[in-house]
DNA sequence: GTACTTGCAAATAATTTGCAAATAT
DNA sequence: ATATTTGCAAATTATTTGCAAGTAC
C-alpha cells in the first residue's frame, strides 16, 4: 500500500472502522486515481486487488469515507455520484472537461463575497460549495 | 396563467417547442415555487392543473427546460436531481438548508480567484459553479 | 395535415437491504 | 471471542424507451 493510501486507511481505523482487505483495496484505487471514480468504476479497478469484493461493499465503504470526509461528492450535470479525495480544510474541486482529471485548490478568499450575499439576502449563511471546470494543461494543448 | 410562467413559455416557443397543456401545468408550477424541485414533486403539483399528465412527460420537459438553461439543477449531497428556474445571465443559488427555498444572487466577482487558479494549475477555466446554503430569514428566527 | 408530443407499460439502470458466513481486532 | 463486515440475491427506486394515439400549429 502507498504512502497517501496509507494516510487514508488511517483515518478510517482512527474512527474505529476495521480495515479489510477490501476497504484496502478500494482506498488504494482512490489514492492513486487522477480523477474522479464513480461506485462502478471503483468497483472494476478495486478488483484487480481483491478479486472477491462486491459492489454493494464499495457502496457502503464509499459512504463511509464521504461521511468522514476522506473523499467528496464531485458533482456535475453530467453525474454527481463520482468521487474524488479530499484534503483536510477546506479546498474545491478543479475538474477537467477533457480527461476528467480532478485538482484540489486553496479555496480564494470568498469571504467579502459571503458577507456581501448574507446582507443582500438575510440569509445566515452556513456553507458553500466552489468547483471550477476547465482543460488541464495536457488536455488544453493536446486537442 | 402568471406573468413568471408566460416568460418561460416564450422560451419554449422561441426554441420550436409546441406549448401544451402539459409544459404549461409542469411551467406553471416551477414558476411559483419558492424552492428545488424533483421530477416527482413536479409531477404531483402539476396533475392538480392537469390530471391526465405522465411523470414521463415532466422528465422529457424538465430535460428540454435544463438544456434551455430556463432552469438549473440545484446540487447537493442529499440530493442533486431538483431542479430551480434560471435567469438569464450567470447566477447562482443560495438554498435554505431548513425549508429549502432557493433565491439566486449576482456571483459577485470571481475574476480575480479564477485567475488565480488559472496560473496556479495551469488549468483554462472554462466554467464555474458556486452554490450556496444557509438559513434564510424565516428558518433562522424560526426554529 | 403533419410533425411533434403524449401516456402507458415495459425495459433498464442504480442503489439499498436482509441475512448467514467470514474476519479484524 | 465477538462485534463488525462481507457477498449474494432480492427488493426497491429512479430513469429511459418504444410505440400507437392524441394534439398544437
Amino acid at each position: 500500500m502507498e504512502a497517501s493510501a496509507k494516510k487514508l486507511a488511517e483515518q478510517l481505523s482512527a474512527h474505529g472502522y476495521k480495515l479489510t482487505r477490501q476497504r484496502r483495496a478500494i482506498l488504494a484505487v482512490i489514492a492513486s486515481s487522477e480523477g474522479h471514480l464513480n461506485p462502478a468504476e471503483v468497483y472494476e479497478r478495486a478488483k484487480a486487488d481483491c478479486p472477491q469484493i462486491g459492489l454493494t461493499t464499495v457502496y457502503r465503504t464509499l459512504d463511509i469515507l464521504a461521511k468522514l470526509g476522506t473523499i467528496k461528492r464531485v458533482h456535475f450535470d453530467g453525474g454527481c455520484h463520482s468521487y474524488a479525495p479530499a484534503s483536510r480544510g477546506h479546498r474545491h474541486h478543479l475538474v477537467c472537461t477533457g480527461c476528467g482529471c480532478v485538482v484540489e485548490f486553496e479555496g480564494g478568499d470568498l469571504s467579502a463575497l459571503l458577507e456581501a450575499v448574507a446582507s443582500q439576502t438575510g440569509f445566515k449563511i452556513e456553507d458553500h460549495w466552489l468547483q471550477l471546470f476547465g482543460k488541464c494543461p495536457a488536455c488544453r494543448d493536446g486537442s
